[in-house]
DNA sequence: TGCCAGGTAATGT
DNA sequence: ACATTACATGGC
């Protein structure tokens, strides 16, 4: 009977802060309706409620087998074991206070790539409104739950790499067109073979992600870490930069490349997950607090 | 209106 | 090696 095919599963999981995790800049795709969050997953519909020490899932088909999304969500995961793991010193305790039920995704490699090849100096809500054009005007319709709005998967790489720049210029992405472009072509050919390249050390797998035009230090560390699970990276930002200037370095005034080095031996082992407590903190502030 | 946005590559010291 | 700048587009 655990077989059994449904529509709706319930996710047993504790001190899983759903919000905060879909609002904390990782994934782009997610839309809050009342209580829910509606998203495509796997190329599946699905809405997320939470409740009670659970998440219940919705989707528009009847699903055996749900790990698609338990991989997605990692509901699996030690939270606590991995908050534990974080330095204590003042700024990570109010991250984790503040913060506490924030989740890393496991997202799918391709998308979380493109995505954040579209990120580079790009506001988050900026960000959302290209994927989801790419989305409606290239991805493969998506069967839809009743009364749903019609949604669609994100595009393959074949698909973006039929495509011209201009094409994609035209869904507002700018200057990043080309790099998209080229990183498309590169995964449709095999030249990335983003299948296998959890295979490799960290530092060989950022080293190819790294050939792709586009695609740097902070990039990179995005898709090791929220496609590919590596919690020891941690993508530097403008957020995050500044949170660490301020909040670890007031008086002296370090280089990305010296935060990079400082913010990946300081918070290991799970740096990463540390890095997303911490700018989420930040910007939930920053932006409580602009007028 | 002008500043800035989950950067990167090219160019200038 | 390190600092500066161009790059599209749009939110606030």
């Amino acid at each position: 009977m655990a077989c059994a095919e449904s529509r709706t599963k319930t996710i047993e999981v504790g001190d899983y802060d759903l919000d905060a995790t879909l609002t904390s800049g990782q994934a782009f795709r997610w839309r809050k309706k009342d209580r829910s969050w509606i998203g495509i997953v796997q190329g599946r519909w699905v809405r997320l409620t939470p409740a009670e020490s659970a998440i219940v899932a919705d989707a528009a088909t009847d699903i055996g087998d749900w790990s698609w999304l338990t991989d997605y969500l990692q509901t699996g995961l030690d939270l606590g074991r991995v908050i534990q793991s974080f330095p204590q010193d003042p700024a990570m305790n109010a991250a984790v206070t503040a913060c506490r039920g924030l989740r890393l995704l496991r997202q799918d490699p391709w998308e979380c790539l493109a995505s954040f090849i579209l990120s580079s100096t790009k506001q988050i809500l900026q960000i959302q409104q290209i994927v989801s054009l790419i989305c409606q005007r290239f991805g493969a319709p998506i069967t839809m739950g009743d009364g749903q709005e019609p949604a669609w998967a994100f595009p393959a790489p074949e698909r973006l790499a039929g495509l011209s720049e201009t094409e994609l210029r035209a869904c507002k992405m700018g200057f990043r067109a080309p790099f998209l472009l080229c990183a498309a072509r590169a995964v449709a050919e095999g030249k990335l073979d983003l299948k296998n390249l959890n295979r490799l050390s960290i530092e060989s797998a950022r080293a190819e992600l790294v050939k792709l035009h586009g695609v740097g230090e902070k990039v990179s560390n995005c898709v090791l870490l929220f496609a590919f699970g590596r919690q020891e990276a941690f993508p530097v930002d403008v957020w995050i930069a500044k949170a660490l200037r301020q909040l670890y370095f007031p008086r002296r005034k370090l280089s990305l490349k010296q935060l990079q080095a400082f913010a990946t031996k300081h918070f290991a082992p799970n740096a990463g997950y540390a890095q997303q407590y911490l700018f989420h903190y930040v910007r939930m502030k920053g932006i409580a607090t602009r007028r």
